[in-house]
RNA sequence: GGGGAUGUAGCUCAACUGGUUAGAGCACCGGCCUGUCACGCCGGAGGUUGCGGGUUCGAAUCCCGUCAUCCUCGCCA
């Protein structure tokens, strides 16, 4: 029989005391005192302590006495006051207590493979029970702010008049991009489908059919290897605008940015957001994404570098290299010879042969290479990084991207070493002009920056024939803390510039046709100027509550090996279900 | 595909350089207890040290292989 509640376990409190009441959930943890039996009663809102009296008669007390951790039950009962001095501050509901007068097991449950309350246990298990993994509270407050997050994003956009639209999940492969998950046709022998690596091409459509303003809260899917931070199947926030530029888009979408950094991270933000060119993020802090929380700015050290008689920087200048560096403050104190060592690792990790590692004292440099830097040499280094006593400058010489790379990520470790942030404020920056092309040396041609359909800025316009790796595109990314928040770009809807583009990338007229017939046609049919925007909705969900895992905020995520440890997902099928789909299987 | 970390009781962890019968807290089982909320007290059960080899008088510990999970490089327009 089902006690129906009248309310839930984090409701109850004084105001309530004398109500007769029903409450529905999970026994939380049990206190068998012989003449008494308290049991905390766990649902999504809270806890709340019922209590087994005497008075209640025998057999009731007999029937608690068998609840075990995780039963689910329903109680009735009456609100109490606890007794004076026996409240609970810890809990919403600890004023009170409800004193039970009949009690309904639903359901018992064995002794749980971990403990709802206890220490959090490995994710393996979490994983595999993740069923139980969601009834811990935690994980239950990054399922609400997922909710809110979402209702927020559709609120805001419908506000601005922006349409949800729905597209397909079953659509066509298109080449480029990431590898996509496919489905064998059943009907068509030898044909597939692909699931969306993002609904790109399908909201493009949208605005040639007019519909001007289009948002979608998808599932997108790419079948690539996972990271803390990404996994196989995700959520976009996708947008799309019609009659707009760059500007446009990101002049939309702040009133949103602006919304959530309110509900969500508790600031008010000042608009329009800063906006930072790609070339001088790159060449500021390596990264087209850098944490902006702090300054640490990456310094071209090469005219210094020539001074010296350090072997490895000539060489470093005869292959065309660069060389750069960072100035740690009181990095000296910090890192042991150890740790240094321990960096010079982590450089390594991206690609650089060397770290060169130079402790700043008051007369001279420490460190191993600081021989082959004469006085007015440091002299013109502290000047560069105005760097202090007791500061730690790290240089790498080595090609444009490992010079970046090293450096940009050294610069993250050292930042939060030296704790030069609060980890929980944030930092919102668009950074523009992104290069529309580079050059892919293992395929031999260019290849897109971003996707083939993304729109030049129109000063460069020029360069698609002379210069294209030159070629910077109307295309912009939200960075927030050091990660992608969005990324978006103005769509190329001029059939000329759009042929141009793909000559580059390698695609004949006719396999352009081939792969893309119903872009183009689409294109070609009163496609209006358009653009957009996605962002990462477990992204944002992630920064928000704090995470650095994104399994953490998806209700049944995948492992790093792409399983689904609950479910034992991917399976093996049966033989007719091959058959019938034209599948012979190793 | 490469690199790194981890794997010991149901859970979280311990066990110095290889050395007695692999321990603790929580959970679990039995008993006692009328005001607890990390209840307390008494007692108990619980181990293929991920798996398979090897070295050794002796392996949780060392070596090889393998599996799983995590992090990372490549990859991810």
């Amino acid at each position: 029989m089902l006690l129906k509640r009248t309310h839930t376990c984090g409701e109850l409190t004084k105001e309530h005391v004398g109500q007769a009441v029903a409450l529905n959930g999970w026994v939380d943890a049990w206190r068998d005192f012989g003449g008494l039996v308290f049991i905390d009663l766990r649902d999504r809102y809270g806890v709340t302590q019922v209590v087994f009296e005497p008075e209640a008669g025998a057999d009731l007390q007999a029937q608690a006495r068998e609840l075990r951790n995780e039963y689910v039950v329903g109680i009735r009962g009456t609100v109490a006051a606890r007794l004076a001095g026996k409240e609970n501050p810890k809990l919403k509901t600890g004023a009170v207590e409800v004193r039970a007068v009949e009690l309904v097991v639903y359901n018992a449950s064995p002794t749980p493979p971990f403990e709802i309350n206890g220490p959090e246990p490995n994710e393996e298990l979490r994983l595999k029970y993740r069923f139980l993994d969601l009834r811990r509270p935690d994980l239950q407050r990054v399922f609400i702010l997922r909710h809110e997050v979402g209702q927020t994003m559709r609120r805001v956009l419908s506000e601005q008049g922006f349409l949800e639209v729905e597209t397909p999940i079953l659509g066509r492969s298109t080449p480029e991009g990431a590898r996509d998950f496919l489905v064998p046709s059943r009907v068509h022998a030898s044909h597939f489908y692909a699931l969306p690596q993002s609904p790109q091409l399908y909201k493009q459509l949208l605005m040639v059919s007019g519909f001007d303003r289009y948002f979608q809260i998808a599932r997108c899917f790419r079948d690539e290897d996972l990271r803390a931070t990404r996994q196989p199947e995700f959520t976009q926030l996708d947008v799309e605008m019609s009659f707009v530029e760059d500007e446009d888009v990101m002049t939309a979408m702040e009133p949103l940015i602006a919304a959530m950094a309110k509900q969500f991270g508790g600031e008010e933000l000042r608009l329009p957001l800063p906006r930072l060119d790609y070339h001088d993020a790159m060449e500021r802090f390596g990264s087209d994404r850098p944490d902006l929380r702090y300054a640490l700015e990456l310094k071209d050290l090469a005219d210094i570098a020539e001074q010296t008689e350090f072997r490895v920087f000539q060489m470093a200048k005869e292959a065309g290299h660069r060389i750069r560096g960072l100035c740690a403050p009181g990095g000296a104190e910090k890192y042991s010879r150890k740790d240094l060592d321990g960096l010079t690792e982590f450089a390594a990790t991206f690609g650089a042969k060397g770290l060169v590692w130079l402790k700043v004292e008051a007369e001279t440099f420490a460190g191993p290479t600081a021989k082959f830097f004469k006085p007015e040499v440091q002299a013109q280094l502290r000047e560069r990084f105005d760097a202090k006593v007791g500061d730690l400058i790290l240089i790498v010489a080595d090609s444009q991207a490992v010079t970046s790379q090293a450096l940009s990520n050294l610069r993250a470790r050292l930042a939060a070493e030296l704790k030069m942030y609060e980890p929980k404020t944030f930092h919102y920056s668009w950074v523009v002009r992104f290069p529309l092309l580079h050059w892919d040396a293992e395929e031999n041609r260019y290849a897109a920056e971003h996707h083939p359909f993304t729109m030049p800025l129109a000063e460069d316009l020029h360069l698609l024939d002379t210069d294209p790796s030159k070629v910077r595109a109307q295309a912009y990314d939200l960075v927030i803390n050091g990660e992608e928040g969005a990324g978006g770009t103005i769509r190329c809807h001029d059939p000329a510039i759009q042929s141009k583009i793909f000559a580059l990338l390698g695609l004949s007229p006719e396999q352009a046709e081939e792969k893309f017939g119903f872009l183009l046609s689409a294109l070609r049919n009163g496609a209006p100027p358009h653009g957009g925007v996605a962002f990462g909705y477990d992204r944002m969900v992630m920064l928000y509550a704090g995470l650095t895992n994104i399994r953490d905020c998806i209700a049944f995520p995948k492992t790093a090996k792409g399983t689904d440890l609950m479910t034992g997902a991917p399976g093996l099928v049966e033989p007719r279900q091959l058959k019938e789909l034209h599948i012979r299987s190793s």
